[in-house]
DNA sequence: CTGCCAGAAAAAGAATACATTTCAAGAAAT
DNA sequence: ATTTCTTGAAATGTATTCTTTTTCTGGCAG
């Protein structure tokens, strides 16, 4: 769905990068090379780079847009945000869940477990954004589901880091396929507990990563 | 506080506007206006509009900048979001409260007091605010705080509706009285109870305001 | 009288040019 | 050798101008 205007095509490129990762937290977005990059003038890259920073994605410096750097709390601060939410929006999800949206689920649950097996950390991650993106996609509530996936771009950054044991990333499977078995049998309940508790791993995982914890 | 950029002093100035309620719904901004009037070129005024069309508070036509028309659904969405969150916070906030923020609550509750005696509800309103900057200022999870802060735009366009009926405005100012006796107590269990049933109290109050229901 | 089409005007989008700020590297002085 | 000041480059902030898109209006035809 390629936009009309230059300012959301470069913000939709920009956003796409922040999640697959393929954005460094030394990098530096600057609007004259962002512009040059995508052939455009500097408005629409700037316009874009400042939406980002609105939206939290990016924050902005005197030298040039960068990620955000979270220190252990603030992280910590986002797991409490999502014990919040995402139960919540699971249940809502497996109360609405269609048959097409169950499919990408099952498909992104297979590639995942396809990748744990072969301890591709990258695949999962993929796999990951796409299973999560198919049952958020059915929440029947756009402020929560926004809400949510404001934060999430930090939520990806822990993964990146918290993936590399072996052990998280059987874990983080694991959680899909109950999640996906919860909404195949549109039991809201279930799904908001194994949300819960996979959110709880997750945050559990996480702190055992911090070297001063 | 008068920043350095006239991009921010402008989104200052406008967003003092719209929350005074000097901007009604058939009015647009113009950047071309905005930047006349207030002695600037386009860029900055477009900035502040497009950061105020950002963050909620109005939305880009092809024919200016308006206030958003939120469906009766997309206003009872929020409040699902915010029976989420506000009760975590209000706990997190009188567990963690300080006497100077207390003092503020007081200040902002008397004052509100005053104004439901008069029936003032302008005045309320922006009582109101100051009690809610106050509490959610010693919430000690910057990450939630931030939630919150972005879908309250849209309560404060709900709030200047539903408080035109007089009962609404006692119930206002009955709510942060409890609310503030728990934080002074520090008590986070009241705290969050008291939160949970004034976000209720305010969206049933909007459930009976909604014409076809 | 009504509906449609064309043209004008208004507003946003985009590009470029100009100004200001900030950081940092290097030189000079202590 | 270290610190401080100067200077310049890099990046952001602001202004102006041109282009594109959309809407409103007026006139013409059915």
């Amino acid at each position: 769905m390629s936009r009309q205007n230059l300012r959301d095509r470069i913000y939709d490129t920009l956003i796409q990068r922040i999640r697959a990762g393929a954005f460094g937290w030394d990098d530096r977005y600057v609007d004259v090379s962002v512009a040059a990059e995508l052939g455009v003038s500097r408005m629409p890259a700037r316009d874009a780079l400042m939406r980002l920073a609105a939206e939290g994605y990016l924050v902005p410096t005197t030298r040039g847009f960068v990620l955000p750097r979270l220190t252990p709390a603030e992280i910590l601060e986002v797991f409490e945000l999502r014990r919040l939410l995402e139960p919540r929006a699971a249940a809502l999800a497996a109360r609405a869940m269609t048959g097409g949206v169950l499919a990408v689920m099952e498909k992104a649950v297979e590639d995942g477990t396809a990748a744990v097996i072969a301890g591709d950390g990258p695949v999962l991650f993929t796999a990951s954004e796409l299973f999560r993106n198919a049952w958020l996609s059915v929440v029947p509530n756009r402020a929560l589901v926004q809400s949510i996936r404001r934060y999430f771009v930090q939520v990806q950054n822990v993964r990146l880091i918290t993936m590399r044991e072996e052990h998280t990333l059987a874990v983080i499977v694991e959680g899909q396929r109950d999640l996906l078995a919860a909404c195949r049998a549109r039991d809201a309940v279930a799904a908001s507990d194994r949300m819960l508790r996979f959110v709880i791993e997750g945050e559990t995982a996480f702190r055992r990563s911090i070297p001063g914890e």
